[in-house]
DNA sequence: CTGAAAGCGCTTACAG
DNA sequence: CTGAAAGCGCTTACAG
């Protein structure tokens, strides 16, 4: 490992005024190409500056601005499935801004998101991204004496803030409308835990996109259940119990969808031939591996990330952001569990 | 959304000092608890800096000490299965002592590398964190010319560097050890493709353990395949085409594992009552779902992630890191599919 | 025990 | 067109 006491010394401000024979207002000038001044004075700068690879410190520069082009991303979701795509939509959004991301895993401790939040502020970030796993769940961090503008995803912070989620209702209808459209009429839903925000917001997605094709629901309703594969399995055992099993399963996550395809290979019932399966998150890992693939409706988590930290940058520019629910629309990402 | 100029200013040292009515050099002093002075002077600073919330400004503690309590962390693994725990373990480990964390999806495109890489030197990080997603993979940066100590983990960095790794073939045996004492016998290895470093070192550690239990191998050697569950289907195929398949199956990682015991569960044959599955990964989400539940093997990502900020910091500071290797051991996670 | 001053590396009016 | 100076918010010798 390279040690710093041997590391070259950076090059500063002065070192390059030196060599160019200038002032170090001069290089400052030329390097933000502000002030106009002779071509030849400009070029020689910029060569020494090249030559001496220097590049202008930060820290130096936000003194003086009162800007770190730095924000935070304060993120609750330890696993991660959700929030790494939404990390990386933030970071993409923002480097090419100039700006970097400092992270901030939470994990439900109280004391050390204070001192993530305390770091962050001594840093002097510009501005912090909430990040949640589960929109309905608060982190548990006080933003309310912040300095700095903040912003949610996938996490709801209210009607005084500025939040994005995916358009749950929208990705519902999405998948339902794909199955009318390739012949099913019996469309059941088995979903997570009823209370859960998005499960209720999917469910109505279910629900109108089917009174809009002159559908009615599968069965009793919405079968809440769990958000994992067991519980698809014994929905499955629920649903092949009546008369009339459905021809075609919107599962409200895609390892309910998985345990629901299982347990129909099990019972002898062909997907996508006799029924049609949809998940929800287009987790893709799983999505691809299940035997057919699973069709899943994706929430665009990456684009919902960039446009938070966009829209961030624009409050911490000054622009005055309407406060309110941003939802970005979800993608249906076809496989063949959902083939005609 | 708050807006900066709304914003109430934050203090700085001047407001203490002023309404203390002390120097900003007292303020500085009191706060750093290293000056010797009067404890009333002391206390009646302190009371005001808690009364104004003040907080010193990093950037401009930084612009004197030449540390600005932050290092980047790098990684490609855009999928985030291994890079995550990692990731929270660095930070976890670092923000005990005041140290912030960069994030930097990399994703195999080397001009956003480089941009990234570009926008931590400006932002005057004290060191660097690579994490991969595998070991024997390039990450698309040259880190050659870096004036800050960084450290890999997840990633082999060369002999000249300091890298963390797990130690797979310890967990390797780990898991046959634990097999072979619940009595089974006849222990087959499904794995990755063989090009993959980690995958010869499993086999390595399947083989070793074997051998010290006094056991050969079962059939020709390791098999390797693919990392998905498909190939584990295959796998199971291709073991029970033989005359005496296996009681046992160690399995090059979670997904794997899964394709076997699905395949072997549409076989009747059980779990684990005929036959024992381990996994490797602990990859939770996944091995919990399992029926019945997946034994594996953890290799302890977070505790890796940690190790390596910590060390980082040592370098930051000063100390002398000896480059070279270092391995974590692994720990053997155990579920029902491998009870006795 | 406490304060005045220099300096960290920049940027930005302000002179010339 | 270019330079000298002030200032961003701190810390650290150095006086007193």
């Amino acid at each position: 490992m390279r040690q710093p006491n041997s590391a070259p010394q950076k090059a500063t401000i002065h070192d390059v005024a030196a060599r160019a024979g200038v002032s170090i207002a001069t290089v400052s000038l030329a390097l933000s190409g502000r002030g106009r001044m002779m071509a030849e004075t400009r070029e020689r700068v910029l060569r020494v500056v090249k030559e001496l690879n220097f590049r202008p410190n930060a820290m130096a520069r936000g003194l003086h601005s009162k800007r770190s082009f730095t924000v935070g991303l304060l993120t609750d979701d330890v696993y991660g499935r959700f929030a790494l795509p939404v990390m990386q939509g933030v970071t993409e959004g923002l480097i090419d801004h100039g700006v970097s991301v400092f992270l901030c895993a939470l994990e439900d401790n109280p004391v050390l998101a204070q001192s993530h939040l305390d770091a962050l502020m001594e840093k002097q970030v510009d501005g912090i991204v909430v990040a949640g796993r589960r929109v309905d769940r608060i982190l548990p961090v006080d933003l309310g004496g912040l300095t700095v503008p903040f912003i949610h995803v996938m996490s709801d912070g209210g009607p005084d803030r500025v939040s994005y989620l995916p358009d749950e209702e929208q990705g519902a209808r999405l998948a339902v409308a794909h199955m009318v459209a390739s012949g099913r009429r019996r469309i059941a839903h088995v979903t997570g835990p009823a209370r859960f925000r998005v499960a209720g917001e999917r469910a109505q997605g279910w629900r109108a996109e089917l009174a809009e094709a002159g559908l009615a629901p599968h069965g009793p309703g919405a079968m809440f259940g769990r958000w994992s594969e067991a519980w698809g399995h014994e929905a499955v055992a629920e649903l092949w119990a009546s008369d009339e099993p459905p021809d075609a399963v919107f599962c409200g996550n895609d390892q309910i969808a998985r345990g629901v395809i299982d347990a129909l290979r099990e019972r002898g019932v062909r997907v996508p031939a006799d029924v049609a399966v949809v998940g929800f998150d287009n987790w893709e890992i799983v999505a691809e591996e299940t035997r057919p693939p699973l069709s899943s409706v994706d929430m665009n988590l990456r684009e919902l990330g960039r446009q938070a930290g966009l829209t961030l940058l624009e409050a911490i520019n000054g622009a005055q952001v309407p406060p309110g629910v941003r939802r970005l629309p979800c993608v249906l990402r076809a496989r063949a569990s959902s083939a005609p």
